[in-house]
RNA sequence: GCCGGAGUGGUGGAAUCGGUAGACACGACAGACUCAAAAUCUGUUGCCUGCAAGGGUGUGCGAGUUCGAGUCUCGCCUCCGGCACCA
């Protein structure tokens, strides 16, 4: 019988006659990526698939990967983010969702200045020039991006509502000026960023850098700590990330209050989070950037030149923690609050003027890091807890950090540290020496930066109504971008037609800020401008809570703290200024892993290395496949096989998509990244591995060509299978909701992925030719493609209407498992004894306890290890394993 | 230093809620086809032992909990990400 659903769709390009009665459309014999996605993009680009807009009959699905910094080449990091992506966006549609799938620039940033003073391009042109070639590059891998809502962060269309953002947090006393430090390079007389700092010396200059105190615009972050915090618990994120930002936050109750230094001044306060060891502080330290430790060094050369040491060192939180630590006394002590007792005070080098106080009471005996201090420079250590345990221990060799029991602090003695903790409060409070207080170690958003390729921060300055932010009407402040850019401080400065402006409101001379924004600043809301790219009445309209909060947000690991902080932050300001109603901006987050290659490499004699590509290597292997060396291609010469890496320019391992895409065709990097690894795993690059993934295409194609070529398929009649028909078809259900499983709730991709590879060689390897054994054939056929439809797109558009398929393939429906098919009569259950597996046998499904011991009994190895033993429990895992525990 | 994560055959990985370790793929080896090669197809493939049936062993290292641990707990080792101016 006839299905007739085939007729008159054949394949673009079919180049056979069709065949039998003309009704079955023909493939190519031979898989054609070049045509086939040539075809497929052709298709989608004229029928204008994947431009949306808002519909409230139908269910949104917003699904964001983080947009990339047009650096100019495309790398596998972004391949790998985007078909994530893709996959997930295009599975959505198939499932009916309406489906917002953006791409854009994040264009400010550091390397276009690195290349303007390589090159001598201008920045602008450089960005645009890069934007242009990596938009080419995406389009070739066939995403599907709503290309209308494009943008680049560097156009003043955008930046011009961040400016406004920015006066509008002035205004709401969320944006102060304060100074913060900076990296100082002495020679270039600019500020470095810290990837700038090589080994605490300048990266082009090599001149040690100087920390250097400048004015900065400053961000209320710590505002929104708490709700930054609480907010965490209502969101679909890894719970790793979930914790980085918890502990990033770090919340921490504790007490705050004041040591009186001995002979009079201002009481210097600190806080800490364990006042039941109060009683154990021998001494107390400030920061080098303290009020106390300037008031010491104008007395002291010496501990002038001690601070002045300290400062010849780089402003990151890793550099200062490893450092070794060194303190000075500025020869004052401090009175203890509760004892009446004087200790010493110190300037340390590892107290962080940014956290708490900018100064710290020292409990050696119950810090690790006051310990390691106290024993360096022989400062007492005193016990003041004890463990609960009794366990006694010698707190001269390391301090005893836990809770436990108080001793050696007079009316406190033998309370635990918990019950210690609160008396120890109330005595601080009652007497008016102290207070209970939340401490945060998340600190305001430093957000100026003394460099040209960013967003002028709007503000002016004159001399009768000094400094304010640019009314809203006279934004945008544009950045001028036919500039010349050659190092040593910001262009901006030097350009007196930007900086010389007159006051808006009072016509008076007035000066522009020649800083601009931290890149951060437009990564943070560009989630929302998508729903609205072209409004030009605010930074979004009224579309913005038709698709926001992002459904999934996919993007880099290393992003888990700052720029989604940043993001989350700035959604709760735009939800406070009424801009938009969700109180989180991406509801799930999925963090991918990195791509990593192998390295290779030879050393040169000043200690150096030059690395080669793996592209210009040669492997040698031993006869199990294992690496044994590697010889330059070149040269035939040896070079040193180095680690796995991330791909990077600096380690010469990467591997140009374009390349790829040209050899393979898009679908087949795209499969090859799917089917590696699952997404927040590291990625291992595998030539071997591409080559498989092209393999499998072709032998994908070669079947629905096959099948195709067979003629006419009659239709499936599902009660009049054979059993070993009826199993098959089981093996087909079970991939359904297996890979929609994966897909959807998972996003494991790679397993979806091979359990359709198990279920087409299962299908494979059943020659079966009768008209019931064909009907299966090609619903298992029509299954794969449409499950692999979000990974392959271009293949699957080509062969989905050749098996049948009706409309596009990327509006056919995701697939879902027939219940019926799925039943079993039996089921194979493991037989264990103590835990060993010793057999396998069958029983009905649903088999109790019983039934199943006399099957497992019955088995002649389980029978001969039970001999001469009886059972002393038997569990049974319900239709899956039986141990018998003798 | 602090915070977070990872470690399973020759390789990438699978094992989803504590229940068959190694799905699927790559590689390797053997065979078929071929004048030959490529391509394709078939088979074998953790390690030790055994003619076989089978047995032992095995998830970075060391302990523990459990009838049962790759999975949970504790202590280590190694590697990776982040640490506020790379994005």
């Amino acid at each position: 019988m006839d299905h007739g659903e085939n007729a008159g769709t054949a394949a673009a390009g079919s180049a056979r006659p069709p065949a039998g009665n003309g009704s079955a459309p023909s493939l190519p014999e031979r898989y054609d990526p070049a045509a086939v996605e040539t075809a497929a993009q052709a298709f989608w680009d004229e029928t204008d698939t994947f431009r949306v807009t808002e519909d409230p009959s139908r269910e949104k699905f917003y699904c964001l990967s983080m947009f990339p910094y047009p650096s100019g080449r495309l790398h596998m990091g972004h391949v790998r983010n985007y078909t994530i992506g893709d996959v997930v966006s295009r599975y959505q549609r198939m499932r009916g969702r309406n489906v917002l799938q953006p791409m854009g620039w994040d264009a400010f940033g550091l390397p276009a200045e690195n290349a303007a003073i390589e090159n001598r391009v201008p920045p602008a042109k450089w960005t645009y020039r890069n934007i242009a070639d990596m938009k080419a590059q995406l389009r070739r891998l066939g995403f599907g991006y709503d290309w209308s809502r494009e943008f680049a962060t560097c156009t003043p269309d955008y930046y011009r509502w961040e400016q406004w953002m920015f006066a509008r947090m002035y205004e709401k006393g969320l944006a102060y000026k304060r100074n913060a430090e900076v990296n100082w390079d002495p020679v270039e007389g600019t500020v470095l960023a810290n990837e700038q700092v090589i080994d605490g010396r300048g990266w082009r200059s090599g001149a040690p850098v100087e920390r250097r105190e400048i004015p900065h615009w400053f961000l209320k972050i710590t505002d929104y700590a708490e709700e930054l915090l609480a907010g965490l618990d209502g969101i679909g994120w890894p719970d790793a990330v979930k914790t980085m930002q918890r502990n990033w936050i770090g919340r921490s109750e504790g007490v705050e209050f004041d040591f009186a230094p001995a002979g009079g001044g201002a009481p210097v306060t600190v806080f800490t989070t364990r006042p039941d060891t109060i009683f154990g502080a021998t001494y107390m330290a400030v920061a080098t950037g303290h009020p106390l430790a300037a008031e010491a060094a104008a007395a002291d050369p010496a501990v002038a030149s001690f601070i002045e040491e300290c400062r010849r060192m780089e402003t990151s939180e890793a550099s200062l923690e490893t450092m070794d630590k060194q303190g000075i006394a500025i020869g004052r002590n401090a009175i203890h609050p509760m004892t009446g007792e004087e200790i010493p005070i110190w300037i340390a080098n590892f107290v962080l003027m940014s956290y708490g106080t900018g100064a710290i009471m020292a409990v050696p005996g119950h810090d690790h890091r006051d310990h390691e201090f106290a024993t360096q420079y022989g400062l007492p250590v005193t016990q003041v807890i004890r463990p609960a345990d009794g366990e006694d221990l010698d707190i001269a060799a390391g301090a005893f950090v836990e809770p436990g029991i108080v001793m050696n602090s007079g009316q406190f003695d033998g309370m635990t540290s918990a019950a210690a903790f609160e008396a120890i409060a109330d005595w601080l409070e009652t007497t008016g020496k102290g207070r209970r207080t939340v401490n945060y170690r998340l600190r305001d958003w430093g957000v100026s930066r003394q460099r040209y390729w960013g967003c002028p921060v709007p503000v002016i300055t004159s001399e009768k109504r000094g400094e304010r932010p640019v009314p809203a009407e006279r934004l945008p402040v544009v950045l001028p971008e036919d500039v010349n850019v050659s190092g040593g401080g910001s262009p901006l400065a030097t350009l007196p037609e930007f900086v010389e402006t007159t006051d808006p409101e009072t016509g008076d001379p007035a000066r522009r800020d020649t800083d601009t924004f931290d890149t951060f600043m437009e990564s943070s809301w560009y989630h929302a401008r998508f729903a609205s790219p072209d409004c030009d009445t605010g930074m979004v309209d009224a579309r913005a809570d038709y698709w926001l909060p992002v459904d999934l947000y996919i993007g880099g690991i290393e992003h888990a703290i700052l720029h989604l902080m940043y993001a989350r932050f700035f959604h709760k300001v735009m939800r406070d200024e009424g801009l938009i109603e969700s109180d989180e901006p991406f509801a799930n987050l999925l963090t991918q892993g990195m791509v990593l290659n192998e390295t290779f490499y030879r050393g040169d004699p000043n200690g150096g290395a030059t690395y080669y590509s793996p592209m210009d290597v040669d492997m040698e292997r031993d006869d199990k496949g294992r690496v044994t060396g590697a010889r330059l291609t070149a040269d035939g010469e040896a070079v040193t096989v180095g680690r796995l890496e991330k791909m990077s320019k600096s380690k010469n391992n990467g591997i140009d998509p374009a390349d790829m895409v040209g050899r393979y065709g898009a679908d087949t990097i795209r499969l090859y990244m799917m089917m590696q690894s699952p997404p927040y795993q590291t990625l291992e690059w595998s030539d071997a591995a591409v080559e498989g993934a092209f393999r499998f295409l072709r032998r994908l194609w070669r079947m629905v060509a096959d099948h195709v070529a067979a003629g006419p398929v009659a239709d499936l009649a599902t009660d009049r299978l054979t059993p070993d028909q009826r199993a098959l078809r089981r093996k087909i259900h079970e991939t359904i909701a297996k890979a929609g499983d994966d897909v959807g709730r998972r996003y494991t991709f790679n397993t979806a992925i091979a359990a359709v590879i198990e279920m087409l060689n299962a299908l494979r390897a059943r020659d079966d030719a009768t008209p019931q054994g064909r009907a299966l054939h090609r619903e298992g056929l029509r299954a794969a493609i449409l499950l692999l439809a979000p990974v392959v797109p271009h293949v699957a558009h080509a062969l989905w209407p050749a098996l049948g398929g009706e409309g596009p393939v990327v509006d056919a429906g995701w697939p879902e498992a027939d219940p019926t098919a799925l039943q079993r009569d039996t089921v194979t259950l493991v037989v264990q004894i103590n835990g060993k597996l010793r057999g396998r046998v069958n029983v009905p499904a649903g088999a109790e306890r019983d039934e199943a011991e006399a099957a497992a009994r019955a088995n002649p190895n389980v029978a001969r290890h039970l001999e001469g033993r009886s059972a002393r429990k038997v569990i049974l895992v319900p239709d899956r394993l039986l141990n018998i525990v003798v």
